[in-house]
DNA sequence: GATCGCCTTGGGCGATTGTCCAACCATAGC
DNA sequence: GCTATGGTTGGACAATCGCCCAAGGCGATC
């Protein structure tokens, strides 16, 4: 049980960014204060500007991670999949266990918002979101759906919508989205003029 | 020039929640304080206590009002519409305008956000959503889209997510989105089954 | 045992918060 | 000119904010 310092250092360092993974949907992104934080993690609330240059650097770590983790989950959920029907069921199947006002979902909005205040932030952000569609759209790719890049985006685009309009609406649900949605990735009846 | 006091309390209380769809966009929902709004609107602080209840009365109803505009604008915009794609063209054109950074597109996303930690607010913002898609469902049925509630949901809830994710990607315009989004209203070639 | 390095503590700093209120002003009816 | 009436003013209040820092704790190294 040898705890050096440093050990219990990345501890707290853990623990805060947890408490701000939790609190952010809880509060909001802007009502997250140093104090608030030290006590949901548990730490002395001194620790906070120890730690981290400043409250705002904690909070970008924290969502970044966050959202890092979310969309390699959905990455992962689609890619079993045999064609784009399949793909897109598990995709929204994996999606249905969110309701639009819980702490994950909530989460990325407060951050899409405060992105608009944070340079720095907003270009991480849409760096992950790039990433994100372009992986989607290889998987499109290969399983023949037409225009990938622009259906990847649009596609990425509906989804977060839909998480969005889940929150006043919970009966927008995977079984209702999914038809249209299915329609979206179908191969256009008028084909392609270029390239 | 006769103004009376009831006129100029009704000035105020119009300079205060235009104040506040101001500030909103720019500072954030919950940053929005009394002295901030009182300053913007060119009135004394002790105003705002005065003429609203509390300082989440008055953000509601700005934002309500905004939104209830903004919505019979989108009504408004693919009201002369020919047939399906020309009115999807016309909705996208009319969204053009909005950068997803931009006061409009922010105070649209804070309110949604705003809705989730106040009941009454998203009482009143579900009604509204539940009333522009039904609107939006009649619209499609008139003209001949297939099951007109499903797609209305998904592409009010669609436009909202590239509103979203234009603040980060400004290449997400009408012209990149529509031919996905025309994908989304034709009727499938697989044909419905019951009704 | 002394020293070093990292982590931790708890409070101080000035600024800002929502809400309230006593006092004040101007107009309308008489 | 007097009195209601409604609007207005600017400051008081306790609470909270981000950030900072002197002081102390403690395992590792010599």
């Amino acid at each position: 049980m040898t705890t050096t310092a440093s050990a219990r250092g990345r501890e707290v360092r853990h623990r805060l960014l947890a408490a701000a993974t939790e609190l952010i949907p809880e509060v909001g992104w802007s009502s997250v204060s140093t104090r608030l934080l030290a006590e949901r993690a548990g730490v002395a609330p001194g620790l906070v500007h120890y730690h981290f240059e400043s409250l705002a650097v904690l909070l970008r770590q924290a969502a970044l991670d966050v959202f890092r983790q979310a969309l390699s989950g959905t990455e992962a959920a689609l890619a079993p999949a045999p064609d784009l029907d399949a793909g897109l069921e598990l995709l929204l199947a994996s999606l249905d266990g969110y309701s639009g006002a819980d702490p994950t979902s909530l989460l990325f909005i407060e951050t899409y918002l405060a992105a608009t205040r944070d340079q720095a932030l907003g270009d991480e952000l849409a760096e992950l979101l790039y990433e994100f569609r372009s992986r989607l759209a290889s998987w499109l790719r290969q399983h023949g759906a037409g225009d990938p890049e622009q259906t990847a985006a649009v596609l990425a685009a509906a989804v977060d919508g839909v998480m969005l309009h889940r929150a006043l609406d919970p009966g927008l649900t995977s079984a209702t989205v999914s038809p249209a949605l299915r329609r979206l990735l179908a191969t256009g009846p008028d084909r392609r003029r270029d390239t």
